[in-house]
RNA sequence: GGCGGCAUGGCCAAGUGGUAAGGCAGAGGAUUGCAAAUCCUUUACCCCCAGUUCGAAUCUGGGUGCCGCCUCCA
C-alpha cells in the first residue's frame, strides 16, 4: 500500500505521486513573526513534521521549504509599541521560533526564506502580473484582479457571486474603494509616512502578504511543486489568492497537493489572538509540560480535525507518555542497536514486521497518527514490564530467553518512534537539579534519619519526614534494596 | 446567505459494509510497613428518525447539536 494524502484541492484522499519519482518538492507557510508561537502553531508544524519524517523513512529525498513573514502590519505596530525596529522584533521572534520548536523535535526546514530577502522576486512576479493584465495600481498600492483569473475560487470552493463581502467584519473603508472588486487583494502596499518601506516600481512601500510566498516557491521549488502546507485558516484567502497569482504569471498548477491542518480549540474555539485564549509553546515548556508529550497530545488525533486543548486532555497524553518513554529509556540505556538486530529468530522478525506493516500502514493512509501511535504502545508494553523488572533485579531465566526478541522489539520501537519525532527524554533522577549543597546535605540527612527509623519499625517517624519533605516539594521513592531516591515533584 | 467539517464508553481518540484499535481516568487483584512506581484483569451496540442490504458506527435521505472559513490567522 502507497501513501495517500487528503487534497484541499480535490476534496478527496488520493495516492500520492511525486512530480519526480523518488523526490518530495513541499512548501509549507510558516509563521509571522511578531510574537512566540502557541500550540495552533505546535500543532501545524508537528504534523507537518512527521509527514516529512515519514516521506524520508519511506526513502523519498524531501525538499522542505518555509518561509519567514518578516514584513507585517503586526510587526511594525509592535516595534512602535515597543520602541524598536520592525528588524529587532523579527530577528526575536526568529531566534524564539528555533528555540521553541527545536525543543520540541521539529526538524529544521532544508531552506527558510524571509520576505526582506525575497524582494527581487516579489517585485518581478507584480511586474509579470502587471503585464499580463492581472494586476492594477491605485495611489500607490498594487492589486491583484480575481476576475483575471477564471478558476478563481476552485481550493476554497467558494463562488465569488455568493460570498458575503466584509462578513469577517475586518475590511478598511479606504482601500476598498480602490479596487476594482471586492476580492482583489493587495500585491504592494504603499507606505505611509514614517513606515519602514522599500522602493518599487510603483513607489516605496512593501509587498502584501500572499504574493511573498508564491514568490518563494518560485524561487526555491520552481513552478510546480509536489506538497503545499498550512493551517486550514489559511485556505481563503492566503493559499487561494497564493494560487492565482502563481498560476496566472506562469501558466501551470502551484501545487499538485494541498494539505491542510485543523486548528487547535479551546473550549470549544479555535485557539487565537483576538479571542485571547492562546497558550504559547514557551508557556507550557516552562509549566514543566515535555516536548514530548505535547508531541504525543498533537498526534494522538487525526491532523485534519479539531483538537481539544484541556488540562486534562495534556495530563493523559503526560502520562502516556511517561509509559512510552520508560521503554523507549530502557532501550537507549540498554539495547545496543548494533549487536540487536542479528539474533533475533525468524519468528520473531515475522512478528516484528507485522507491527513495522501496520505503522506503515497507519501513516501511508493520510497520516493515521492515532493509530500509528496504538502500534507503539503495544510494542512498548513489553519492554516497559522488563525495564521494571531489571530495575527491581528481579530479571528471569525466561527473560534473558527473550531477550533477542526484546532487543530487536526495542531497536523497532526507536525506529517507529523516531518516524513520529518521538524519542526517549531523560528520566527524573535523585540527582540534585535546583537548590544548594546545603540543601542536598540536609535532604540526604533526613533520608539517612527516615532510614533509621524504619530500621527501628518506628513508621510514625518515618511517615513524618516524608510528608515534611513532601511539604517542601520533595518526593521520596523507596527502591529495592533500601536505597531512597528523591524527586522535586 | 455561501462553502466546508465534526458528532464513537467517564475523558481523548482510531475504525468508513461483516459483529467496536490505542491512550487517560476508574474498578478489582498482585506487590508494598506507608507512599510512589510497576504488573495482570476489567468497562461501548457508535446523536436521533427513516431507508438500502443477508448484514451498517460505516452507504442514502431527513433531522438535531457543535465548530471553522467568507480578505489578522497555523
Amino acid at each position: 500500500m502507497s501513501l495517500r494524502l487528503t487534497n484541499t484541492l480535490t476534496r478527496r484522499t488520493e495516492p500520492f505521486v511525486p512530480l519526480v519519482p523518488g523526490k518530495v518538492s513541499i512548501y509549507c507557510c510558516g509563521v509571522t513573526v511578531y510574537d512566540l508561537c502557541h500550540l495552533g502553531h505546535a500543532r501545524s508544524y508537528i504534523v507537518w513534521d512527521v509527514l516529512r519524517r515519514h516521506l524520508l523513512w519511506r526513502g523519498y529525498a524531501v525538499t522542505f521549504v518555509q518561509n519567514f513573514t518578516d514584513i507585517d502590519d503586526k510587526i511594525l505596530r509592535r516595534a512602535a509599541e515597543e520602541g524598536s525596529s520592525m528588524e529587532a522584533v523579527s530577528e526575536r521572534n526568529i531566534a524564539d521560533y528555533f528555540t521553541d520548536m527545536d525543543a520540541l523535535n521539529i526538524l529544521r526546514a532544508d531552506r527558510m526564506p524571509r520576505a526582506t530577502l525575497c524582494l527581487d522576486g516579489i517585485r518581478a512576479l507584480i511586474g509579470e502580473l502587471e503585464a499580463k493584465g492581472a494586476a492594477y495600481s491605485a495611489d500607490g498600492d498594487v492589486y491583484f484582479a480575481v476576475m483575471a483569473k477564471a478558476d478563481y475560487g476552485k481550493l476554497s470552493g467558494r463562488d465569488l457571486d455568493q460570498q458575503q463581502e466584509g462578513a469577517s467584519g475586518r475590511l478598511a473603508d479606504e482601500e476598498e474603494a480602490r479596487k476594482h472588486h471586492p476580492f482583489d487583494f493587495a500585491l504592494w502596499k504603499a507606505a505611509k509616512p514614517g513606515e519602514p518601506s522599500f522602493p518599487s516600481p510603483w513607489g516605496p512601500g512593501r509587498p502584501g502578504w500572499h504574493i511573498e510566498c508564491s514568490a518563494m516557491v518560485r524561487q526555491e521549488l520552481g513552478d510546480t511543486i509536489d506538497i503545499h502546507l498550512g493551517g486550514a485558516d489559511l485556505i481563503f484567502p492566503h493559499h487561494e489568492n497564493e494560487i492565482a497569482q502563481s498560476e496566472v504569471a506562469s501558466g501551470q498548477p502551484l501545487a499538485h497537493f494541498w494539505l491542510h491542518n485543523g486548528m487547535v480549540n479551546v473550549g470549544g474555539e479555535k485557539m487565537s489572538k483576538s479571542l485571547g485564549n492562546f497558550t504559547t509553546i514557551r508557556a507550557l515548556l516552562d509549566s514543566g509540560v515535555s516536548p514530548m508529550t505535547l508531541r504525543l497530545f498533537v498526534l494522538q488525533a487525526h491532523y485534519r480535525k479539531p483538537l481539544d486543548f484541556t488540562a486534562e486532555a495534556l495530563e493523559a497524553a503526560a502520562s502516556g507518555w511517561k509509559g512510552l518513554n520508560a521503554a523507549l529509556d530502557l532501550v537507549a540505556r540498554a539495547v545496543d542497536p548494533a549487536a540487536s538486530t542479528a539474533s533475533a529468530s525468524a519468528e520473531v522478525e515475522g512478528a516484528l514486521d507485522g507491527f513495522r506493516e501496520r505503522f506503515g500502514a497507519a501513516l501511508d493512509d493520510d497520516l493515521n497518527t492515532s493509530a500509528a501511535l496504538a502500534v507503539l504502545f503495544e510494542l512498548a508494553r513489553p519492554l516497559r514490564s522488563l525495564a521494571h523488572r531489571l530495575q527491581r533485579g528481579d530479571g528471569t531465566a525466561a527473560d534473558e530467553a527473550r531477550e533477542p526478541e526484546l532487543l530487536a522489539r526495542g531497536a523497532l520501537l526507536q525506529e517507529l518512534a523516531a518516524v513520529l519525532g518521538l524519542i526517549a527524554e531523560a528520566l527524573p533522577t535523585g540527582a540534585p537539579a535546583a537548590g544548594g549543597e546545603a540543601d542536598v546535605a540536609e535532604l540526604e540527612a533526613a533520608i539517612a534519619a527516615r532510614r533509621q527509623a524504619k530500621a527501628e519499625r518506628d513508621f510514625a517517624t518515618a511517615d513524618r519526614i516524608r510528608e515534611d519533605l513532601r511539604a517542601r516539594g520533595i518526593e521520596l521513592i523507596d527502591r529495592p534494596g533500601g536505597v531512597t531516591d528523591w524527586i522535586r515533584a
